[in-house]
DNA sequence: CTGAAAGCGCTAACAT
DNA sequence: ATGTTAGCGCTTTCAG
């Protein structure tokens, strides 16, 4: 109820225990230099009195504020089709949580809204930005730049200018794309096709990569592009048998374009994997094992990059500053889970 | 870069306006009481100087933070399957960020997060609090309570004691549940199933409940258990089909749910809705859409419903705290959206 | 309408 | 090892 006005003060807990507000900080802030007995009882004042620091005042001073930002860039609503930032957020939170860092949410709905972030950013209200889902065009890297916080990208940016200062998270989307591609070669399969992500993304655009470096010059028309939905998937699988009926095997650029092909293969009387096999991208688990038959695909610790893109900025958080040794971009491997589409 | 250092005071700003702190204070908040032409002035000063408040001085003054804590508390993984949370925190965000707060996400992955999320509440580092999933023994309500920070809830809290005191936003589950029922009895159906979510949550104890308003006494075996996923609604659909397998039809306690069940009906080789009608609950649009044949379902506006929740929090802060009348809970009505599977 | 001054609650030198 | 003191950057009376 009427809280705000009571929340005790150092003050409160010095008088107290009979010592200085000092005391009662260091003590607060991990008691090194104070001898046990006096410990012990500003312990038993903060405890008796309910006492929580009040962080605004501490930030005030230490220029810290243990909170980062997580920016998702996603103009459009895969955000609410892929459990993919769900994963993702899940391991930034777990990260964040165990070394007492807040979570600060920036969701950004289309252009307008990056001016906000960038002032957001700029103000000095966190002390460092996990950054997401970026296009090619994206204006944000450049605000962030600007902005001077601390940041680590989710995926790797694919904007051209000060690219290697950028740290990022992402896993071997190329690797795995090729993994992929020779699982299907290793099948006997000729005519192999790939649905694209949006090539805007450099993750798309790697798992491209990846593709044609197994394949080499191939029919043009056996890569469709696509958008990482379930409807886009559905569209080019369409296409696809539209254009070449003898194709014999799809690499789809994620699990949720996967289910679509899956989808428009079934209704158009393709047995999977008999006619044409199927393999996916990312094993997100609620899909990837519930589609019919179960998609082989190419797993990618989602979590853990989650989980590594918060470790990454707080270690460099704790060096103060980015200037100092900081820590280089990593890449995780990728796997290729085999179930029943390929 | 080096940032922090070089950002501008309110007293630099002053300065090079010409003015007093007090002057650019007033300016900064609005502007109202000082003159045109010294408004102008500071405006400038702040624009070259890239002046931006220093959130954690204003707060220390103000008491104010101008953020709220979103606490999603679902142990479970639904969270990384439903896009329904995701839908609920777009609508928050959008809210929030229309009325300059900011979103701190707190996620729980159990009991043990509970105390680390009551002290960041009673912490004092957000307004207000907006809180989801809650069953029936969470302590969290509790906690919260004691907490002392305004708080709105997401879906009907459960427990017993200061119900009333509580505000929250829920969709009208008894009644759509009525609605889907009355629909399928309408359908010529007579052996209708429900297969419910966790009933330890109100949303779910509410549908069944409406359910039941419309069947009277039925065929026990005709209900079975289930937690709002499409793993559970296909084990569920399962058991339902070899227990009572002359169901003509099942009201799913959410899309998910009858997402599985429908699986299991294909495979089982029942026709729907020829021979099983089915209707599912939430209408969360890349799934009800997507499934096969498209599911009829009800709808509530989840957007909406985090829009409002955010909306009802802030009026309440902006009201200086829950005693001034304060705004009541919001039931949203549903309505049913036809498509092919009832 | 504008300025001067007094803190908000805390940490970090600096003394002791 | 503990206490004293000086601010951090801002808002807000209170004078003028």
């Amino acid at each position: 109820m009427s809280d705000a006005v009571s929340r005790p003060t150092l003050e409160a807990v010095a008088a107290r225990a009979g010592v200085s507000r000092a005391t009662v900080s260091r003590v607060v802030n991990g008691g090194d230099g104070v001898r046990e007995p006096l410990v012990e009882r500003v312990r038993r004042a903060v405890e008796e009195l309910g006492y929580v620091p009040n962080q605004a005042a501490r930030s005030l001073v230490t220029r810290r504020h243990d909170a980062v930002a997580v920016v998702i860039a996603e103009p459009e609503t895969r955000i609410f089709t892929d459990p993919f930032f769900a994963l993702q957020l899940r391991g930034i939170s777990k990260e964040l949580t165990a070394h007492d860092n807040q979570l600060v949410l920036l969701l950004t709905e289309g252009r307008d809204d990056h001016a906000r972030v960038a002032r957001y950013l700029a103000g000095g209200h966190v002390d460092g930005a996990l950054v997401f889902s970026l296009h090619l065009d994206d204006p944000l890297p450049g605000l962030i730049e600007g902005a001077g916080v601390p940041t680590v990208f989710g995926g790797r940016p694919g904007w051209s200018d000060g690219t290697d200062s950028a740290v990022y998270v992402d896993c071997d989307n190329r690797g795995g794309a090729e993994d992929a591609v020779r699982h299907l070669v290793g099948l006997g399969r000729t005519r192999i096709a790939h649905i694209t992500g949006p090539l805007d993304q450099t993750s798309a655009a790697d798992r491209l990569q990846g593709y044609r470096d197994v394949m080499g010059e191939t029919d043009p028309r056996l890569v469709v592009a696509s958008d990482f939905t379930p409807t886009g998937g559905e569209r080019a699988m369409g296409e696809l048998l539209d254009r070449c009926p003898d194709v014999d095997a799809v690499f789809a650029a994620n699990d949720l374009t996967a289910l679509g092909a899956l989808r428009v293969l079934r209704e158009r009387g393709r047995r999977v994997p008999e006619d044409v096999a199927v393999i996916g991208f990312d094993d997100v688990l609620p899909v990837a094992e519930q589609t019919e038959p179960p998609l082989t695909t190419v797993r990618q610790d989602i979590e853990e990059m989650g989980r590594l893109m918060a470790r990454l900025l707080l270690s460099t958080l704790a060096r103060g500053g980015p200037a100092t040794g900081a820590p280089s971009s990593v890449v995780l491997p990728t796997t290729l889970i085999r179930r029943a589409t390929a």
